[in-house]
RNA sequence: GGGCCCAUAGCUCAGCUGGAUAGAGCAACGGAUUUCUAAUCCGUCGGUCGCAGGUUCAAAUCCUGCUGGGCUCGCCA
């Protein structure tokens, strides 16, 4: 589909060619025009008149003959304090129309692959317990950015790091060991700040069933080992299942135990001090991050000789680097905050180029019951992990309802409303508004009407209605919207995108009538209705939610 | 105290490279149903865009300061 701000732009500068100054055409940017219908505006007059010592109105009136030679060009008017409108063509909203039908809900929004390839790294909770309900936010725009990344021609990778090195999974693995010792009629101390969630005993009960002989027959080391292993795995079964039962999938579940046991710790490291951005202190080894933009010194290995999480961040993002990634994107909670600067830093005291890490931080998610905010706490008997969420709320209702407030803005999630069918219930309103229109289909196709897969020969002029209007004006600047969406990193827009699709459907199907005598009208009508169609799938496509045929 | 995020209608939130009268849903009130799905739609009510400066022809949007709230500041990850 076209992007027509830029095609747009793209004949402007070509009809102004010989009328603007070279400092003026970074000015000749067109947008849409506020009050409905599909004027697109340019505002280079005002911006102008300044250095032209002229009346932004007399500008406008000047350049308005040029422009209006424009191949996607109606009609262009030159308007008070000093705008020009252009009104696009019939013909060019037909093509696009075509464009729209003759692609598929994947294809739809989609831009020419360009060859760059991005990882979205998201989620990532340490695999020592199940994952939160907070953790959804995190996978839902995740999940929801990295599609839309390839709706820009970027080739994807979808990773979660397994954070499976370190004291967080000592102590996770000593937690398991002192409930598992106690079933084998042995005793291992419960660690001062170990986990105590009842799935501890579950998982100590779980393993004793599988490998309970073979931890009798080794020693104590030993036995370590392998409950870490079968701890490790367990917890990852489950936090892949509750990821899918999400609709969220991974091309890649990398390892940190992976990086340190492949030496690449001790390769960054020696590029460290191959750089000279290292010193000794105390014992430990301190990278000079205050170099770098950080606001102190971090340390990369410990006096005790084990390396820091930072060192192995470091090495982590050298390796994606190494496997041939141009970019990579963590989706991190809100917690992790302070991190950007020092993570920064250590892009830059590595040599990575400086646009090679971007980190989207999600702030937190309220819950709610009955309008009342949730207390996540196993006491209150409230729902903690993730996967009960999307067991009681669905799936799309999930995805949907984490992607209600810009990453930046804390959430509230409604579990209430996330199951109701109602207007305030996005999820339901964009399936019932397919599911309607896919029930307008069939009702053609049972009256012998045909759906129209062309729309070359649609008479555009047809649709002058506001509601024919607004709905075109929806389908016409998709492309554009997506574009910035996927710029900005945003994925939420997607879903506003969808919703206020889906509302000018709606309140089109109210007032016209689309099934009708076979008259020019009926039949731009009938394309209006199945590129709408067509373009809801698009969105949810990319928002990863299913829309049903009937509801 | 430092860093980052937020502050827009009674509530929850959008608001794109600064542009023409600041939007949506909910709530409140009033309407539409012999009809292609009323699980819908329309209308009314509701705003000093936290405060104060600044830049600009033009600021919710950019800059500075302040106030209030959130997250965070480990040789944990």
């Amino acid at each position: 589909m076209l992007n027509l701000r830029e095609t747009i732009d793209r004949q402007v500068n070509i009809a102004l060619r010989d009328l603007l100054a070279p400092e003026e055409v970074p000015l000749a940017v067109c947008s849409l025009a506020r009050p409905g219908f599909l004027d697109y505006t340019l505002s280079l007059p005002m911006k102008v008149a300044r250095t032209r010592h002229q009346a932004p109105l007399a500008i406008a009136q000047q350049l308005q003959p040029a422009l209006a030679g424009m191949p996607v060009a109606g009609l262009v008017e030159a308007v008070a304090p000093g705008y020009i409108n252009i009104r696009l063509a019939d013909g060019f909203v037909a093509e696009q129309l075509s464009l729209i039908l003759a692609s598929s809900p994947q294809t739809l929004l989609c831009r020419e692959a360009n060859g760059q390839r991005i990882q979205v790294e998201f989620v990532s909770a340490n695999p020592t317990g199940p994952l939160h309900v907070g953790n959804g936010r995190g996978a839902a725009l995740g999940s929801v950015l990295a599609t839309l990344l390839e709706t820009q021609g970027y080739d994807v990778g979808r990773e979660y790091y397994v954070n499976d090195y370190g004291s967080k999974m000592r102590l996770f693995t000593e937690s398991i060991a002192h409930e598992l010792f106690q079933m084998m009629g042995l005793e291992f101390p419960m660690p001062d700040d170990g986990y105590r969630g009842s799935y501890i005993p579950e998982l100590a009960r779980e393993i004793f069933a599988r490998k309970g002989a073979e931890l009798r027959s080794v020693p104590d080391a030993e036995r370590l080992s392998i409950i870490e292993r079968e701890g490790r795995e367990l917890v990852l079964t489950g936090i892949r299942q509750s990821l899918e039962e999400m609709g969220v999938s991974f091309d890649t579940w990398f390892s940190e135990r992976y990086l340190v046991e492949n030496g690449w710790n001790d390769r960054v490291l020696e590029q460290f001090r191959a750089r000279g951005v290292v010193y000794d202190r105390d014992g430990a080894v301190w990278l000079r991050s205050t170099d770098f933009g950080d606001d102190k010194d971090r340390v990369l290995v410990r006096r005790d000789g084990e390396p820091t999480y930072t060192l192995t961040d470091a090495a982590y993002h050298f390796n994606k680097f190494e496997r041939g990634y141009a970019k990579s994107i963590d989706v991190f909670g809100a917690d992790h905050i302070g991190h950007i600067v020092p993570m920064q830093a250590l892009m830059k005291s590595l040599g990575l180029p400086e646009d090679f890490l971007e980190i989207i931080i999600y702030q937190i998610v309220h819950f709610l019951r009955g309008g009342q905010h949730v207390v996540l706490s196993k006491q209150t008997g409230e729902i903690i992990e993730l996967a009960d969420l999307v067991r009681e709320v669905g799936k799309d209702q999930a995805r949907v309802f984490f992607l209600l407030s810009s990453a930046d803005s804390e959430l509230e999630f409604d579990l209430e409303t996330a199951k109701e069918n109602s207007l305030d219930n996005p999820a339901y309103y964009l399936k019932y508004t397919h599911a309607r229109l896919a029930s307008v289909m069939r009702q053609a196709r049972g009256i012998g009407g045909s759906i129209p897969a062309e729309a070359r020969d649609c008479d555009v002029s047809q649709l002058t209605t506001p509601e024919d209007r607004e709905l075109l004006k929806c389908l016409l600047k998709a492309q554009d919207e997506v574009d910035d969406a996927a710029r900005t990193r945003q994925p939420h827009r997607i879903l506003y995108l969808a919703s206020e699709l889906a509302k000018s459907v709606n309140t089109f199907y109210q007032k016209e009538k689309v099934i009708q005598e076979d008259t020019a009208l009926a039949q731009a009508r009938m394309v209006l209705i199945v590129t709408a169609q067509r373009l809801l799938q698009a969105y949810a496509y990319i928002l990863g939610i299913d829309l049903p045929e009937a509801m």
